[in-house]
DNA sequence: GGTGACTGTTGTCGACGACAACAATTGTTG
DNA sequence: CAACAATTGTTGTCGTCGACAACAGTCACC
């Protein structure tokens, strides 16, 4: 039998007719160097958003992969910018800036002041607010990740080259 | 006192010297239009990955909210657009085609073989995988849903420009 | 004929966005 | 000045998603 449960699927009789297609094995061992790749995508590809789910796994994949030595993500490395670039900056402020959530950057906060990059201090003008500031070790630190981010960047332009990467740049400005 | 718990936070002093800045209001409503926007991102206007995150997040939206009223998101789209222009295909190779993990694609086909769009019959050829079709009412569903797909795209092109659009397919071509 | 690889499936983990609720605080308004 | 709406940081929950691990059935190949 099959993997014991097999949801209520009636399981339907094979249903001849409609081109099976060899089910190709898909596999690089088996068939040498086979054409694997010959699944059509049809509309699909004529979709930016297809494309662009695509290359932004690519290049979050990268970045991670290539600031893992210092165990920093995108998101994180956001972050510790526009502090670094707006000392003092609310943590609504920066939510917003960045378009994530008040209660997520406030996770985001926990894990960069328990590694000492950034602090909180209490706001002088509105005691409800945070006024968030990079700590020297954090100015230190983002120093080396930029480093580690052009080096990313360098990746990202051996792929697509130079002159497309600008464009792209251009291209999306207006999202910021 | 403050919401309780507030981390182990010290709560040092507020830490005078640096320019706090005046907590703008970031609210349209107290200060009309106010200058809001002039938080500089520094380094991260020069990062792709930053401006393709926005760029994806903006246009997933567009095109969940747009296909909303047939309940359909982006990645069920892509998986249907597949299967319809690859008849018996393997869940494996629908997968890799689309990057998405077999694990996954398990629940995603799940729930659209209960919205009846597709279906899973026996390999004739392998006892261990599935063909996967489109069922008459999945074909044309589907049909719908390129209609609306379309007027998504038509969005993406009032937003950056036809040409745009045509350069962004271009360069994102390589990551299919 | 037995061993290793592959397929579909289930489950778990962590990251993430969307929300809702709440305490503390602020600004406004009657 | 007191009442009230709005804002800020925080916590918690929910559903989605990618990454893994494990497992039963099946297949390929020596």
């Amino acid at each position: 039998m099959r993997p014991t449960r097999r949801r209520d699927v009636p399981t339907r009789a094979p249903q001849a007719g409609i081109k099976t297609g060899p089910d190709r094995p898909a596999t690089k061992k088996r068939t040498i160097a086979a054409p694997d790749d010959d699944v059509g995508l049809d509309g699909l590809a004529g979709h930016v958003g297809y494309a662009v789910r695509r290359f932004q796994l690519w290049i979050f994949q990268d970045f991670i992969k290539t600031l893992a030595a210092v165990d920093i993500t995108p998101t994180q490395y956001s972050v510790l910018t526009v502090v670094a670039a707006n000392p003092g900056l609310t943590q609504m402020a920066v939510a917003k800036r960045l378009g994530i959530e008040r209660a997520r950057l406030v996770h985001l906060l926990d894990a960069l002041e328990q590694r000492n990059l950034v602090k909180r201090a209490a706001s002088k003008t509105d005691r409800r607010s945070h006024s968030l500031h990079l700590t020297a070790a954090g100015e230190a630190s983002l120093r080396q990740f930029k480093l580690l981010a052009a080096e990313h960047e360098r990746h990202v332009i051996d792929k697509i080259g130079k002159d497309n990467r600008d464009r792209l740049l251009e291209i999306l400005a207006p999202f910021r």
